[in-house]
DNA sequence: GGTATCCAATTGGTATACAAATATTTTACA
DNA sequence: TGTAAAATATTTGTATACCAATTGGATACC
């Protein structure tokens, strides 16, 4: 295995979560397993920090990160700032291939129904938001959003989307795509984060109950049941 | 030195540009200067990539960031949405700490003049954006600003505010307060936005006159003038 | 002038050893 | 029995030495 074959083979077991959140990932066993030393493990290992899913504490090591319903709503909140402001760029300044490459996807979307949604949903919207960020032209946007969407990533084997939400989330899509090549950056923008918005609040109320965000509000004046 | 002196010293040395942007670290001469070996030496580096002002390049090595006016340019648009969003999160949720903190700062803003603009202008400036990060209680929004912050940071020394930018920027700072305060979400992520987009176009014109960035877009429908 | 080859500099990786910090277990005592 | 202290184990942190692999540039050749 060579080094990157094992970086993507650790990312996508935390992923997976064959290593748990909050685990911790200790050189010697990596060592052993992927049978390298402890140098090019630690450098996979920082990697996987700049990707914001693995941590390290001074003097405890690596630990795969640890996402409650509080980093959800943190990580949607973050994506509405970025993809918000990316949707608005490639609105503005996005060139015949992107525009090209969002008629071909909203057709895709359009395939779309209830047989198939649970499977080719999410790979559509990946692509979707993907696309939007590729659109922005601006490469800092994008290194910020690759760390987000891994992060993202983590929450979504725990927080696995029910169909109504893809379905809603397909409809947004094509609003969105419509909105953009209209040329409208502000609806563009506004829908984009309502959609993301949207989407943080069914993820919540299904996995999250306990959990209640008000209505109508960015806000964290959160209320959590009191028992549990 | 321990090791967190040397990354504050190494950081620092990078900020003030006395390793220049896009100047290679050598490993084994940091090791020496710094009389440690190459294992905490690279975590260090590896922690400045983190940072954001330092990168890595497989089989090259570590190299100072380098950041010309598309890079000035990016980190601005990036701050219009990280900042926009947490000052929308600030006017909501905010503590009453935040908004005392706020009144102290806008205080503090109106003190300012002539005299002493060009010295305490950037560092009251500097804590008027950690104020409103702060008040976000956002920590992945925060996280992702001070990556962005540090990057800000490189460009300024080559781009030094003049007088009338700080000046501008005061203005913008005391109105954001100023809609913080009022409870005007809305009005606060908009000025905030129009403020970073402002400064910006301030730099640009100041430090790359040659470069023509269209009013009233955000648009990277970029000029350049042909000759150099 | 362009291409091929060689060479020096530097990073990449392995191995080993021990120090330092942290976590766990055992022991001793109240 | 419960708790605190001490001993032990585990794991990371650092140092050193060495060689392999890669890169960039210099040189020689056609």
């Amino acid at each position: 295995m060579t080094k990157n074959e094992i970086l993507n083979d650790l990312r996508e077991k935390i992923l997976t979560e064959v290593y748990e959140q909050g685990e911790s990932l200790i050189e010697r066993e990596l060592c052993e397993f992927y049978e390298i030393s402890r140098t090019p493990i630690r450098e996979i290992l920082w990697r996987l920090v700049l990707e914001g899913i693995v941590e390290q504490k001074p003097s405890r090591g690596f630990f795969v990160r640890k996402l409650g319903w509080e980093q959800i709503f943190d990580i949607f909140q973050a994506r509405e700032a970025i993809e918000g402001m990316a949707v608005r760029l490639t609105c503005q300044r996005g060139d015949v291939q992107i525009f090209e490459r969002l008629k071909a996807l909203r057709k895709r979307l359009f395939s779309l129904d209830d047989t198939n949604m649970a499977e080719e949903g999410p790979k559509a919207g990946r692509l979707f938001h993907e696309t939007v960020m590729e659109g922005s032209s601006n490469a800092l946007l994008k290194e910020i959003y690759q760390k987000v969407s891994y992060m993202a990533k983590m929450t979504s084997n725990i927080a696995r989307h029910s169909v109504s939400i893809e379905t809603l989330s397909r409809d947004y899509h094509v609003s969105i795509i419509d909105s953009i090549l209209s040329g409208d950056p502000d609806k563009s923008e506004s829908l984009m984060r309502e959609h993301l918005r949207t989407t943080c609040r069914g993820i919540l109320d299904t996995f999250y109950p306990q959990v209640f965000v008000p209505r109508g509000s960015n806000g964290k004046s959160r209320k959590e049941i009191e028992n549990r």
